[in-house]
DNA sequence: GTCTATAATGAGATAGAC
DNA sequence: GTCTATCTCATTATAGAC
């Protein structure tokens, strides 16, 4: 799920900024230390002084990578209109980006106040995520996958956004789940598609639920 | 929406409740000062370490509160079994209370960290909100409002959960609303509600759903 | 009960040697 | 680039006068 910005030995600043990720993760940004990040990297606190000058600036440098791998998912967008699209997948998909990067989910607030300059950037991503579940939903009704009024849809993308989104926040705080795993992110992927179940027709049916086979 | 403590004059005790329900609403337990708590009350610092030792005991007695208004709300539970029960009414109880006591929901975590001591409370509370869910939806299905497979109906309590307990944090977080009103309030009763609609029967839809007369 | 100090801690941040 | 040492400041908390 974590992808390796630690990979390049040497590159004190990706581990850095790989360490921040995880305890931001864990506790929020505004619950770690400087000092805790320093110990977790194993790096001294001047140091990673030396690296950014602010905590501020961390958090900015995360939201760069963050819109990096939410461009890789959204990427690999459903070229739906009909043919097989890989709901799950691509489900899934977002569902470990929500996993990897939940602390900008969760404490959205809190990230703001501490880096008023990601502000605008935060809205922005979430109306781009907003109109590209649309258009999924869309695109289902003008396949012919679903069958929902105008209202319906509305309604169902509210709420697909909200499962999707909070999913994971919903797992630890109900379930003390703190180490997500594959079978959890399957889990949120088939309570997202309960949502659309109803509006479903048979074809829709047939491309977006396990079980039954992936009739092309 | 919000309740009185701060009433009985003199009462600094209540106030300073009140005082710290409003400011961690807002920001959190753990971004909130005891200087802020003070300032906000209108009394000194020292004042306030004399009611309260540490921060951890205001957490404790915002609890106790908590469980108060949330066995208020739980007490106009839907004696459902057919005579129309107040759906909308009952959920608007409910989103009223996670509104109030938003922090709770949204900072478990942090509040958990804070108070160790209240950790098994927090769960406690969050088991029997779940099985009170559970109850009205067998309670549903046993009346005929309600056709739905028990597969089906647990993940429609999962979503019903989900959604209910972030459309708070949704409306901040996605629209900016710090602000909530009744609406707004409204607005969550029906994208809950929503969730139900494909599983409700005829007599069920005419229960639940506005803009049709409350049919006896 | 409420106030005025003031202590104690710990967090963010910098200077300068290596 | 990395470290040691240090600074400043906010935050929690206490002592003791009123």
């Amino acid at each position: 799920m974590a992808k390796d910005a630690s990979a390049g030995r040497g590159n004190t600043r990706g581990r850095i900024l790989e360490a921040c990720r995880l305890l931001f993760n864990e506790r929020g940004p505004t619950d770690v230390t400087t000092a805790q990040i320093a110990a977790a990297v194993g790096i001294n606190e001047g140091n990673l002084y030396y690296h950014f000058q602010r905590k501020e600036q961390m958090l900015e440098a995360l939201f760069d990578l963050f819109e990096q791998a939410l461009r890789v998912v959204a990427a690999a967008d459903l070229a739906y209109a009909g043919d097989a699209p890989r709901y799950r997948d691509y489900l899934g998909g977002w569902f470990g980006l929500i996993w990897d990067w939940r602390f900008f989910y969760r404490d959205a607030g809190r990230v703001s106040r501490l880096a008023p300059g990601l502000r605008p950037r935060l809205k922005a991503l979430s109306d781009e995520g907003e109109a590209q579940i649309r258009r999924a939903l869309v695109g289902m009704r003008e396949a012919g996958l679903m069958q929902a009024t105008a209202e319906q849809t509305e309604r169902l993308l509210v709420n697909a956004w909200i499962v999707s989104t909070y999913w994971i926040d919903y797992l630890r705080s109900r379930h003390g789940i703190a180490d997500v795993k594959r079978e959890h992110i399957d889990q949120g992927i088939r309570q997202v598609l309960e949502l659309f179940v109803p509006y479903l027709t048979p074809r829709g049916l047939e491309l977006t639920l396990p079980g039954r086979p992936d009739a092309a």
